[in-house]
DNA sequence: GATCATCTGATTGTTGACAATAGTAGGTGG
DNA sequence: CCACCTACTATTGTCAACAATCAGATGATC
């Protein structure tokens, strides 16, 4: 008989994962912006007691995802627009930052687990879905960031993946030129294979200028 | 009569100020790596209850400051000395993303930020206090990213202090030469209030790697 | 009619008790 | 004497009840 189906199902702890699942439904767009998470609903619906469900959530006000208010309840984190600038600046800051460290004796390898992401957002391109280019970005660069090793700068990165996305969640994330964005990942990663660190800085860096300022742009509708 | 006494004396949350405690015994060495965090008596301590203790030790679990093992209970965590490198790594790209925003129109502001801590980093230099030195070493650099305004550099740097004086815990702070660590903090203010940028960021870079590679010929002591 | 006080409902903050797990000491058999 | 198994103890994980606080509604007063 299996014995291993009926071990004890708990591999990981509660409030592990009660934690990814907020994460995950605020990256998804199931919590939105400035909503309070109730707890004896939450609580119920992930089938947890309230105990668990607060820990958690104290993990993310840690984070910066959520924000509690005392005697009010924990809210999810508003971003103004001062934020999306401050959020890809960070990025900015962090993925050069792993950029120096892949640049040290880890390119091919690291071109090797960029391939995929750029693949797929060659093919999502080709398809007219900006969902899926969008998607492909995300893993490029947090995949970026995990091939330096760095378990700060990937700590770090975790939380500003979300961060973009709740950026992103709120208006139709519409490029100007899917094929522009595929060619602007592909000139990184030649970057990286050819080892020209400042090169590939640069390519970072203005590529999420274009990005901030396309966010910016956005929020503030132009002068009708 | 003074009213302004007798309020509930809760200004910040009970899970904050336990946070904020635990943060620093972590820093001032009350609590050692590897060390076991044993909830009932901790909770006696601090006069709250084991719920809220959890709750904020979730908190500084997520900044990594603690591991929680489950069934067993949480630990400060272990630096290797390859978290050292990281840490001083993460620092290097954190602050050199705030010294970006710092040369963008706040060069005088910030200038004036520094100065102080670099006058106490001179007058311990002065007393030959090492201790005094790196008190106001810390303060600089926290005080540096906290010009750049930028609320997610800040935020990751206040944990990244905290484990750098974790790695300092164990070894005395011995410069080779308290003046020339004052020397070099000067003049990454010179590079500021002059405006240039990569010479600041090369100072920086130099002035990091420098604590590094101190910090590593500690932990493997030159083989005898 | 507008404003303020009071009341009510619901939600959060805290606590103590209970259940489950892991480490430890003691005992037993080889 | 060592290895293994068993019972115990201490600690963590979870939960439900209680206390405290706030937002909104209701009603009274000017």
């Amino acid at each position: 008989m299996p014995v291993g189906e009926l071990r004890p199902p708990k591999r990981q702890s509660t409030v592990d994962y009660v934690a990814e699942a907020l994460r995950g439904a605020i990256m998804a767009g199931g919590l939105q912006q400035g909503e309070q998470l109730g707890e004896t609903e939450l609580a119920e619906r992930l089938d947890v007691s309230r105990g668990p469900l607060r820990e958690a959530m104290q993990r993310l006000v840690a984070e910066g995802l959520l924000e509690a208010v005392r005697n009010r309840g924990v809210f999810v984190t508003e971003l103004s627009t001062a934020d999306v600038e401050d959020i890809y600046r960070t990025r900015s800051a962090i993925e050069r930052g792993a950029l120096e460290l892949v640049m040290d004796g880890r390119r091919e390898e690291t071109v090797r687990a960029l391939t995929p992401s750029i693949t797929a957002m060659r093919t999502a391109a080709r398809r007219g879905s900006a969902p899926g280019v969008s998607d492909a970005d995300h893993t490029f660069h947090e995949e970026l960031v995990a091939c330096s090793g760095s378990l700060r700068l990937i700590r770090a990165m975790r939380t500003l993946v979300v961060e973009t996305r709740m950026c992103l969640g709120e208006l139709e994330t519409t490029y100007p030129d899917l094929g522009s964005q595929v060619r602007e990942h592909e000139e990184i990663v030649e970057a990286i294979g050819e080892g020209t660190l400042e090169r590939a800085k640069e390519l970072l860096v203005a590529h999420m200028d274009d990005a901030v300022q396309r966010l910016a742009a956005k929020r503030v509708p132009p002068a009708s």
